[in-house]
DNA sequence: ACTAGATCAACAAAATTTCTTAAACTACTT
DNA sequence: AAGTAGTTTAAGAAATTTTGTTGATCTAGT
């Protein structure tokens, strides 16, 4: 079944046989349609998911009704909302699918319970939980020092499969600007380039 | 403020002021975007809803992806998956907005204890619980006996307002016929009728 | 063989979403 | 005071999606 996981973990840490099975029996694939919450506030985020094809963003709504991308995934990326899910209290943020998508859901006790049982386990989701935090701040600091049109510029030669994937006014969003700027910015690159 | 309900009670029960209150205080007025779900597979349907004004579809995806529609109400119905709610067991239905809506929502807890501390209310609570049973038992009842050109008429001249209010689609999938077929009784009934 | 109805495919119409552009505005910088 | 970086509002164009229609072909039951 999904040996996309076990490549995915397999950069990571080397599972036995019996481990890998172990592994996979804790996800469940779960289909969801375009436009589909998978995390909504007030409920708790029951899972992490891995996206095995697909598109999420994850937001949140300002008291102002301001939207806010927190975070944009794609193939092979996880999406939760992780304050919800890492202390199971209810979510404030909203995750949706931007496309029909393909999702490898494990939820929070057997999340826990492997981590428990194995220290390979453990490890693994120390390692993406790093890797998450270090990407975070990444963002953080790339919002706080650089100009609109530096993140986007950022953006692209980082993320071009992303670019060409999701609505212009989620990217805005993300990087923090209006679609209108954004748009801006995007046809003066245009014109420079030809 | 939400005096229909307290009309919609009072054809039921006579209250008195402060019951009145009390009963008023329990719901939430939520404003619901069309296309937002309400219930969720999976998720436990917190609340019970009434519609105040605006329309639902609750319906179930099967294994193949079918789409059956299982209700549909509009502006003083109620609307939740009863299964999930009176169990508060994780939900199999969605119920989504098919307009921009609001709904007076009142959750488990709260209906528990209205209807623990006072016997109008559990009358009140028992006389929409056994229409909405009469209601399901007369719509089995016309899916068993009644030709899909039959369930048609039948809904139309029952429900005129819903019609003209939900898509086809909805409607075809809730009377249990493919839209395409809806869609041809009704071009031979408007050719009949001119 | 007839009927009630489904399925498939193609298409048209309507509605919605997404993107673009322009104009006027705000807050900083210089 | 003028320029830069960016927002807001509004309007419209373009793209995509949703919804509804029609015809052709199929199926199960009578």
């Amino acid at each position: 079944m999904s040996s996309k996981i076990l490549d995915y973990i397999a950069k990571f840490v080397k599972l036995d046989e019996e481990e890998a099975h172990l592994f996979c029996n804790c996800f469940k694939e779960v289909k969801v349609k375009k436009r589909q919450l998978i995390v909504q506030p007030n409920f708790i985020a029951k899972h992490r998911n891995y996206i095995l094809k697909g598109a999420f963003r994850a937001y949140v709504i300002g008291d102002e009704g301001q939207d806010h991308t927190i975070n944009i995934a794609i193939d092979d990326w996880w999406i939760t909302d992780y304050n919800s899910y890492i202390y199971q209290q209810p979510a404030t943020l909203f995750v949706v699918a931007l496309e029909d998508s393909t999702v490898l859901q494990i939820d929070y006790e057997k999340e826990l319970s492997l981590k428990k049982q194995n220290h390979k386990f453990e490890t693994f989701f120390r390692i993406i939980a790093e890797r998450g935090l270090a990407f975070q701040q990444r963002r953080l600091l790339s919002n706080l020092t650089q100009s609109a049109e530096e993140r986007y510029e950022h953006f692209v030669s980082n993320y071009p499969q992303i670019v060409q994937r999701v609505p212009q006014y989620a990217l805005a969003s993300y990087l923090g600007m209006t679609t209108e700027f954004l748009s801006r910015i995007r046809n003066k690159r245009i014109s420079k380039k030809s």
